[in-house]
DNA sequence: CGATGTCTTGAAGCAGTTCAACCAGGGTGG
DNA sequence: CCACCCTGGTTGAACTGCTTCAAGACATCG
């Protein structure tokens, strides 16, 4: 909204936010430079490798934290080991709760990602003075609520092929921040995430993959790179519109 | 906050919120009497029975409304017309999305129940004016999303005595909004609702709510109302904790 | 009192799980 | 360079938990 001032050095935007992304459609488009400034001073760039997690389910959260690059699940476990995952964020998704001291769930690197981490005190502060800032919060949290519940469709009602379409076609949608439909993209998931995002074995999951090749909607290389051959077709097994 | 004012005429609350739940725990809350009044010129009450919708998916959003009494579905229906109740909001909870014109889902009331139905865009008119609502309904966002994911968990990799046992304890803990656990309350779904929040058939309901029965869980009568004797035991059956 | 809607119970069927074997790629070390 | 293993994925066969189909029970209501 503000253009980056350039006058008397106060409201120059730090070097490190410019080429970023989510400065570009992330949190950070809410902040003037100035206050772009302060928070940057409170956060840091940081790479994460598959696996790592950003945060803990039970722990303490101490710090937000903002996707610049790859793919990070949130994932809920049961005491005896059960798995869910209960979204995926993308670039320049915002990850953390405003207003709850404790995360309920853990979030962790799917693939190779790049992570900017703001200090939790630092951000409240800003959302407390900024509306901006809450505006943006507030609408991540509704289209999460949106696809959390498009999802819960998915777990409750959808049968094993429409599942694993339905995450083909969700990945398709979300991997590319730019257009609506990547046709060819990496999997950000192996086969036992899929299948702990979808609440089936990696078994089932390998066979509706193998049975969706087969039937010519897809192409799969590597077991990771998949082309879409037919997305309306895949759209109709993902049980979408007719 | 404020308390209701009594001197000019301008500031006191209306009449009709005097008594309402909505008043004192809900979104009206965070009013002046002033912004009170003018809502509730564009707002009425309304009683609606068991079925009737509040809001239907794909319609256009022309109001919101605040939940004063009863239970309300939240459910999502595909083209074949499998559905799949994705939330269950009781009073003084909040319907609507703000920043989005259509509705994704329906909103239908489970039991007897009463809203007071506000205009769409008196009530956007204070939210861009009044920070205070904007967070009221930014909190209540991140609730039901945080109760969206634990129902993710629920329906991908619970059983179904898991799973039944689970919507006791969530009915329990949600429909009495001055207690923590309810020991005896009326279900306020059918057991056709019941599958549709769980991802099972009535068939499977039943069969679980009779084991549960003989297993001195739980106490049922007429059907509905229901007596939970271990709640302990519930939460474990429920896969919770240990 | 039948009629209707909701719930329960039983028996058979099947989608998805479980268990087990196998396969492919990619290090690692002899 | 090959033998080795290790991880992630596939495939097959047997099993099972939930669904489907069907019948009966129970309550409410004209």
């Amino acid at each position: 909204m503000e253009a980056v001032r350039n006058d008397d050095g106060v409201g120059i935007a730090p070097v490190i936010c410019k080429t970023c992304e989510a400065r570009h459609n992330g949190i950070c488009r809410a902040l003037t430079p100035q206050q772009l400034g302060e928070l940057s001073r409170h956060s840091t760039r940081k790479a994460i490798r598959p696996g790592a997690e950003v945060q803990g389910q039970g722990e303490r959260v101490v710090s937000y934290a903002n996707i610049l690059k790859g793919v990070v699940k949130l994932t809920k476990i049961m005491a005896d080991g059960r798995q869910q995952i209960v979204g995926l964020q993308f670039a320049p998704d915002f990850i953390g709760r405003p207003f709850s001291a404790e995360s309920s769930l853990a979030a962790e690197a799917a693939t190779d990602a790049e992570v900017c981490l703001m200090s939790k005190s630092a951000l409240d502060r800003l959302v407390a003075s900024t509306p901006g800032i809450e505006r943006y919060l507030h609408i991540q949290a509704q289209v999460e609520l949106e696809e959390a519940r498009e999802w819960m469709l998915t777990l409750g009602r959808k049968t094993a092929r429409e599942k694993v379409a339905s995450l083909l076609y969700l990945v398709s949608t979300h991997c590319d921040p730019n257009s609506d439909h990547a046709l060819q993209f990496e999997l950000p998931l192996t086969r036992q995430e899929i299948g702990d995002f979808l609440g089936l074995t990696i078994e089932t999951v390998s066979r509706q993959m193998t049975k969706l090749r087969q039937e010519k909607l897809i192409e799969v290389e590597n077991n990771r790179q998949v082309r879409i051959l037919d997305i309306r077709r895949l759209q109709r097994a993902a049980g979408l519109e007719t």
